[in-house]
DNA sequence: ATCCCGAGGG
DNA sequence: CCCTCTGGAT
């Protein structure tokens, strides 16, 4: 069956309301640098971002240039990390990516997508993170849960992320592109989570075409 | 499609 | 116990 989509008004109005309520909306992964950014998104693959910024504090202390990194090594790294999940991988990623960047790129973090995207441990949504918060470009990271809400709410449904991806481009009004991921990714962690969405306080209830939607019983 | 892989919530 | 959490590489 078709999926039901929003109509570009619905969607602008959904974006006004999100601006209104929450006007430079900002990520919850903590970091110091461009660089630290981009270890910390990359950490954060299937992790949440508390147990993130658990982690990153004390590293990002002593650690936040890719020199640090590679002298701390790998096996400093894990410890700590270890309480992060897919650990061994992520610090393995790290320590490469950061070799990379002091061989390729003068020890900065490139403003290239393609060049972010062929660090290891860095796929399209992360070089879209880097891009928006590193450098304030207006793409839109497609995570779990803007997938979620691409499809819920039949703002941009699609069945891959990168369909999402590609259809919030042209759907989403240009004028809010550069917050559509930060506006899209709170409203998904607090209130139209994957398991119990919360939609008697949600604040687009009225335009969301979520069949299921729990209503509020006055 | 499968692996990586710990913490927290229900 | 189950599932989910700002994915990426094979």
């Amino acid at each position: 069956m078709a999926p039901r989509r929003l109509k570009p008004d619905q969607i602008t109005e959904m974006f006004r309301r999100f601006q209104a309520a929450d006007p430079a909306p900002e990520g919850e992964l903590d970091y110091v640098n461009p660089y630290t950014l981009l270890v910390a998104v990359v950490l954060s693959a299937q992790a949440t971002d508390v147990g993130v910024n658990r982690a990153t504090g004390p590293l990002f202390k002593f650690v936040d240039t890719p020199e640090k990194m590679v002298e701390l090594g790998e096996a400093e790294l894990i410890s700590y990390i270890r309480t992060i999940g897919l650990y061994r991988m992520k610090a393995r990623n790290v320590i490469a990516l950061s070799q990379i960047l002091i061989d390729r790129y003068g020890s900065e973090v490139p403003r290239d997508r393609a060049a972010l995207e062929e660090l290891p441990g860095v796929g399209r949504k992360t070089a879209n993170v880097v891009l928006n918060i590193a450098f304030g470009e207006p793409t839109i990271a497609v995570d779990t849960h803007l997938f979620r809400l691409g499809n819920r709410t039949g703002l941009a449904p699609g069945k891959t992320p990168l369909e999402v991806e590609l259809k919030l481009e042209k759907v989403v009004p240009p004028e809010y592109k550069r917050h559509a991921h930060h506006w899209l990714i709170l409203h998904g962690r607090y209130v139209c989570k994957a398991r119990k969405p919360e939609c008697p306080r949600c604040l687009i209830n009225d335009l969301c075409l979520f069949k299921e939607k729990t209503v509020s019983v006055p």
